[in-house]
DNA sequence: TCCGAATCATCAAACATTTGATCATTTGAG
DNA sequence: CTCAAATGATCAAATGTTTGATGATTCGGA
């Protein structure tokens, strides 16, 4: 790797990601620049798509991605253990919990302790919730669809099988997951 | 939707996608599914392989994901200005400039007014930013490696395109962009 | 039954991100 | 040339995330 090559004349978002792993390549001895160019654009469009939803759909209705997803999350399966609902929307425990503290405060969720177990937290969404839920993911679901137009109906189906593998392969690659 | 209808007895993170997308089927009107399940699937696998990298990777050596993406832009583009590397790492201007706060602090980079305009500015890495990535990148790609191998080389090229695709749409569905 | 281990939740400190405001510098129209 | 508008960077306040520690409750083997 020469440190004192400059970059391109027009380096930007969109050419970044070849120009880095034609860079690598010709620089470093054996990088995999297939799967380097998989993670990077992998990465780039999910920022791309999780911007564009929170920005245009849930912080202008008070809600920022993270509780968006708390939120849907009670409105689809109910009533739930914390722990459950931390698992099923991908945070950890720790980080879920600080999230109920702003959720709870604007009066979107209440908190209770388990009949069972006095240790677990039973999580629930007040009428209020309900009601942010309702109004935003109509909206939500129409940007979804404006960003799924850009691919045929087969090529989505293709795109969520590749992503599925991938994730099913997460055991084999011993990946780590969240608590 | 039926509010007082309780989870399945077992509602993982590897059931909720088409738990939600079942559920929201049966209970709301002209909901698109596959725009749901797309959006919902490309968000789990980029969580899993990004909470991977950082969490085995990069924060044992003290950087974090973040971190990483700028540290690895300075180091393949080499000295650029602040406003290029917020672009090409996918983040704001503010949010960089808060970064560069810890990246400075911990010796890694160095920022410089440039000469050109005294609005602007200069970054590059120091002696230290260059052996951080140096020590970092190697097992940065055997582990993105671990999980392209859930891939066969064919489909990796396929779902690369699916994503480039993807993201070439964002112009027509009219999508948002950071500042 | 008892007590150590496991489990559930929260806290604390450090860090990164968002939006919107402010300050410094440069640009460009008149 | 002048001054308002545009641009680059930072700041401020609120929010969410990480890791590691601490409390509370439950479980399970001796």
């Amino acid at each position: 790797m020469n440190r004192e090559t400059a970059p391109p004349d027009a380096l930007t978002f969109w050419s970044f990601v070849d120009y880095a792993v034609r860079k690598a390549d010709q620089e470093l001895p054996a990088v995999n620049t297939d799967a380097m160019r998989m993670v990077l654009t992998l990465n780039r469009a999910t920022s791309m798509v999780i911007y564009d939803l929170e920005s245009t759909v849930h912080r202008p209705r008070g809600l920022t991605w993270p509780g968006f997803r708390v939120i849907f999350a009670l409105w689809l399966a109910g009533p739930m253990e914390a722990k459950t609902t931390a698992e099923i929307s991908g945070m950890s425990r720790a980080a879920l919990s600080a999230l109920l503290n702003t959720l709870e405060r604007d009066g979107l969720i209440v908190r209770a302790r388990a009949s069972h177990d006095r240790r677990a937290l039973q999580l629930s969404l007040t009428e209020e919730g309900y009601g942010a839920i309702l109004g935003g993911f109509r909206a939500h679901n129409l940007r979804e669809s404006a960003w799924a137009e850009s691919l045929e109906p087969a090529e989505q189906t293709e795109l969520v099988r590749l992503l599925n593998k991938l994730m099913a392969g997460s055991t084999d690659a011993k990946a780590k997951f969240r608590n």
